[in-house]
DNA sequence: ACCTGCCGCGCC
DNA sequence: AAAGGGCGCGGCAGGT
């Protein structure tokens, strides 16, 4: 069953089976939407709708969870974007609907706008069916009164959500007969595209991921204030006043203005921070950590330092800690399907980018266990599944893949392996990586030759595409220009170096990009595949369950970072989520590369905080 | 008072 | 101990 959701004139919501979509199942007000989505759940239904981000929010609020859904945007910026797909657009050439724009990836690429039909058109009377008809009509058993029934979404964390839905139209308010258009269109793309079973299965991963995206943010990392406070007085000191620096820092600044002996310069100006060092007689090009680290002089050392605070004090400081810490979670803003690979991003606070140290105040709940697992060396393996490279996979048969290429007699030690690796990924060309790249290149061909060909693609511009069809995006209008320039009759040298370099630049993202993406498509698959194991656990013996949260009680996803998962759980149900995280993660290697021998192992621990976990 | 671009640096 | 890919964010610089 699947069913669309989308709104209807005046300010409501429509439900529409897709199996007979001649006339909506309901047509209600927004506060009624969590009860009759909550009824319709039972029968396990795939909600179509623009966007997870726009729909899912308000129904987690009022203790609804999905299993499944299809969601538009991030569907539609995945079929108009795949290689795999351009047959299939060409050949029905149906117009993509303009406010799919809004997707992730896809403001700037070409497609059929001009013709699509807008929102305020399609928002009248279709061929599907006029909503006007229905204005009273709606079953009962959804109907919310409300003064009472409806489950309060008041107490929310999310205000600001209510108040936008409160003031009018949200981002991702498409007409349910639009959404079921979209929704059809897609299907016929996936259906004609050149690997079908492959496009379904990146559509409903990419779908799932859309739902945890959500549903990270409405559980919320548990947060320990304490502990965070007390990482920001060791490294810096008390807390000072508002405007104030840190005494500490204070200290580092005058002891590096002493030893570069220029009293006055302000060490946040990069400008005058550099002329600095240089008068000092410190000839640097940069003030970056890495070439500072460099040069021997009394000033660097204490340069090193302040930096390193200044980075904590504004990255995760006090302030960070007062605006993204409410009630001892932190809940950041998901993207999923937010870069170009697939992989996640996130809008505000960071959470991408948690730096280790701070990592101590992620503390699971009393009675409660952090479940905190990471794929090791997740690229290379999917790179040997990819490429079907057996002896890339064999060395890959143990938990350290590295130590698997030393064996094998590749290189003399675990970090040759390493840096060789990274840079046959990355397209590295010099230093000690580039030096062992040809080693692995005789080692691992078949490896070799898949990221080697994805890079010839793109340094000619072309596009590379994913395990499961995500393909990357065509090179920007400037770089083709670029192209061009170098093969005009009159070119310079300069133009052409110039060409050659981006030309380069191109293929090092189109080589990494089948890796990182591929990737991204089994962390995806292994998170999904986990969230619905999660759902099948029974609540904890233990800890009674108290009402109106989605999340009481039973174990939940609350991190997710590339390759990495953290599940809270109740601590008498860690040793099952344990032994769950780590068949979904096999389930996933198997369901993307078959019978392919690749192993994805895990680093896991069970803890109580994150700062406990080997990272 | 804003905006954009760039740097530097945190994570994978 | 930094080079190659992907990001987000804070801060400064330089513009309007």
């Amino acid at each position: 069953m699947r069913i669309a959701i989308g709104t209807a004139p005046r300010g409501r919501v429509a439900l529409v089976d897709l199996a007979d979509p001649s006339q909506p199942l309901a047509v209600l007000g927004p506060a009624g939407l969590p009860a009759a989505v909550a009824e319709l759940e039972r029968q396990r239904p795939r909600w179509v709708w623009s966007d997870a981000r726009r729909w899912y929010p308000a129904l987690l609020a009022a203790g609804v969870r999905v299993e499944r859904c299809h969601d538009l945007l991030l569907g539609g910026a995945i079929v108009e974007g795949s290689a795999d797909v351009v047959a299939a657009r060409a050949a029905g050439a149906e117009p993509r609907p303009r406010w799919l724009s809004a997707a992730p990836n896809l403001a700037g690429v070409d497609g059929a706008i001009a013709v699509a039909p807008s929102v305020a058109a399609s928002a009248r009377a279709t061929a599907l069916f006029d909503l006007d008809e229905f204005d009273e009509v709606h079953d009962e058993s959804f109907s919310v009164d409300a003064a009472g029934s409806a489950p309060a979404s008041a107490g929310s964390a999310d205000a600001s959500e209510g108040a936008a839905e409160a003031s009018g139209a949200l981002a991702g308010d498409v007409p349910v007969d639009a959404v079921v258009v979209e929704y059809l269109r897609q299907m016929r793309l996936v259906e004609t595209s050149a690997r079908p079973r492959a496009m379904q299965l990146l559509l409903a991963a990419e779908s799932a991921g859309a739902l945890i995206g959500v549903e990270l943010r409405s559980a919320g990392l548990p947060w320990d204030r304490v502990v965070h406070e007390s990482v920001l007085e060791r490294e810096l000191g008390a807390k000072p006043k508002h405007g104030w620096k840190p005494a500490r820092m204070e200290a580092l600044a005058l002891e590096v203005r002493t030893a570069l002996e220029q009293p006055t310069v302000n060490l946040d100006s990069q400008v005058e921070l550099l002329r600095a060092l240089r008068r000092a007689g410190i000839q640097v090009a940069s003030t970056g950590k890495w070439e500072l680290r460099e040069h021997d002089h009394p000033a660097i050392e204490p340069l090193l330092a302040y930096k390193r605070l200044a980075r904590l004090l504004s990255a995760n400081g006090w302030s960070w800690l007062d605006e993204w810490i409410v009630d001892g979670r932190f809940r950041p803003d998901y993207v999923p399907g937010g870069t170009a690979t697939g992989r996640w991003a996130t809008s505000g606070g960071g959470a991408l980018q948690l730096p280790k140290n701070v990592r101590a105040a992620v503390v699971a709940d009393p009675g409660w266990k952090l479940v905190v697992a990471d794929a090791a060396q997740l690229e290379p393996r999917v790179l040997a599944g990819l490429a079907r490279d057996e002896a890339l996979a064999g060395a890959a048969r143990g938990t350290d893949l590295y130590r698997g290429i030393v064996d094998a007699g590749v290189v003399e030690t675990r970090d040759q392996a390493k840096v060789a690796i990274l840079g046959a990924m990355y397209g590295a060309t010099t230093g000690d990586s580039g030096r062992l790249v040809p080693r692995l290149a005789r080692a691992y061909p078949r490896a070799m030759a898949l990221v080697d060909r994805a890079a010839a693609v793109g340094e000619r511009g072309g596009q590379v595409t994913t395990n499961l069809g995500r393909s990357s995006p065509v090179p920007p209008a400037s770089w083709r220009e670029t192209q061009a320039r170098a093969s005009d009759p009159d070119a310079t040298a300069v133009d052409e170096r110039r060409a050659r370099s981006a030309a380069r630049e191109w293929g090092r993202f189109t080589r990494n990009f089948v890796v990182q993406g591929s990737a991204a498509e089994w962390a995806l698959c292994w998170m999904a595949a986990l969230r619905t194991r999660l759902s099948t656990l029974a609540p904890s013996s233990t800890l009674a369950a108290r009402s109106g949260r989605a999340f009481e009680a039973v174990p939940h996803l609350v991190y997710f970072l590339h390759d990495e998962i953290i599940v809270h759980t109740p601590a008498d149900r860690a040793d099952e989520v344990a032994a769950a995280v780590a068949e979904c993660a096999a389930d996933s290697g198997r369901l993307l590369f078959g019978d392919f021998p690749v192993d994805f192992p895990l680093d896991l621990a069970v803890v109580d905080s994150y700062a406990m976990a080997e990272g």
